[in-house]
DNA sequence: TAGGTCATGTAAAGAGTTACATGATTTT
DNA sequence: AAAATCATGTAACTCTTTACATGACCTA
């Protein structure tokens, strides 16, 4: 996968390895991320394979080993991105110590998740923010998937904050015996 | 996280590795899931904690090992479950492919993405039967935190399809360029 | 001159899956 | 009698992050 995605973006430019991480974070870290550690065996592997070259660039002092996609590399990602888009069901953590909820006290519950959405608030004012500066910068229709993508991503922040506050209401206006205190009733 | 989630399923009662498998299979594996390969290895770490004992279970010649959760297997799940919880950029790789698609001639982008619906679909389905099962099965106020954990499955497979279903439509009708055709226009 | 960022890379550790191995029992 | 399911477990492999190592350059 990530093999892929380095390639996706050698598609649209030469780069170099720091500079790929950089677009990553900017631009598919809430749906997809790497580390340096495995972005550069990576491009080593991509190397090996002739579907990526480099040549080394010293801009004013500053080194780099620039990426390039080779005609075989961009054959590789046209095969890989016109086949079938696979689903996985992706791990959603966060449901993980919710599911389980029947054994805390309904207001540590409640606590806990108004903590969830106020740590991901910030995580989709961020998002809203790079949506606005890629709109003003770029033109929306050149870029149409990757702003589809972008508000995938804000409305899934906004969706998951919605269910919690959704549950959060149940909770606290149904005081009859939402068991939500197995924990107590003990 | 695993070793938490066998403990959580712990709290509900004794039960086999096995049997854990099963569970999730039902219960948890649209936002997460594990394979035999992990669970015997969690629970045999779980044992060396002194977490969970087990026992010998020989039902009518069948064999199995029957794991129950310690006092201080209980104060660890509790102690864990206590705490905030913790949001994680969740991986996407649906979105992956997508995000690449102007170099995807138009026609092909929307059979895919119609492709990708009719994966969900039946995930959905299958997910909407589980729902209603449980609902008829069990107390819905009894069991509400899993009952609202279903909930956000389906509106979430319904969030990815109905956003498909956004990109199909403006693909279809913007006959302009949307230049989603990188790939030909080159 | 100290700390931050630029830039590349490796080694160890973590967490998991897949495939295999085994053997009993149950269904076709 | 063969095939599927029940039941446990291990070994190899994959993919990843974290932490470290290195060194140059930039800025307060």
């Amino acid at each position: 996968m990530l093999e892929f995605i380095i390639l996706g973006f050698l598609m649209c430019g030469e780069t170099s390895g720091y500079d790929l991480k950089q677009w990553m974070t900017k631009s598919t870290s809430y749906f997809f991320d790497a580390s340096f550690g495995s972005i550069y065996p990576a491009l080593k592997r991509l190397g090996d394979k002739q579907l990526v070259i480099f040549k080394e660039s010293v801009e004013g002092s500053k080194y780099k080993k620039v990426y390039q996609i080779t005609e075989t590399g961009k054959e590789a990602f046209m095969k890989w991105i016109a086949e079938p888009i696979a689903f996985e069901k992706s791990k959603q953590d966060h449901l993980v110590k919710i599911f389980f909820y029947e054994f805390l006290p309904k207001e540590k519950a409640i606590a806990n998740l108004k903590g969830l959405i106020e740590v991901i608030q910030p995580i989709e004012k961020n998002l809203i923010g790079q949506k606005e500066e890629a709109s003003q910068k770029y033109d929306v229709y050149q870029f149409y998937y990757r702003y589809a993508t972008m508000v995938y991503g804000i409305d899934y922040y906004r969706f998951i904050m919605s269910w919690c506050n959704d549950m959060i209401t149940k909770l606290e206006t149904d005081t009859e015996t939402i068991r939500s205190e197995r924990f107590n009733t003990k």
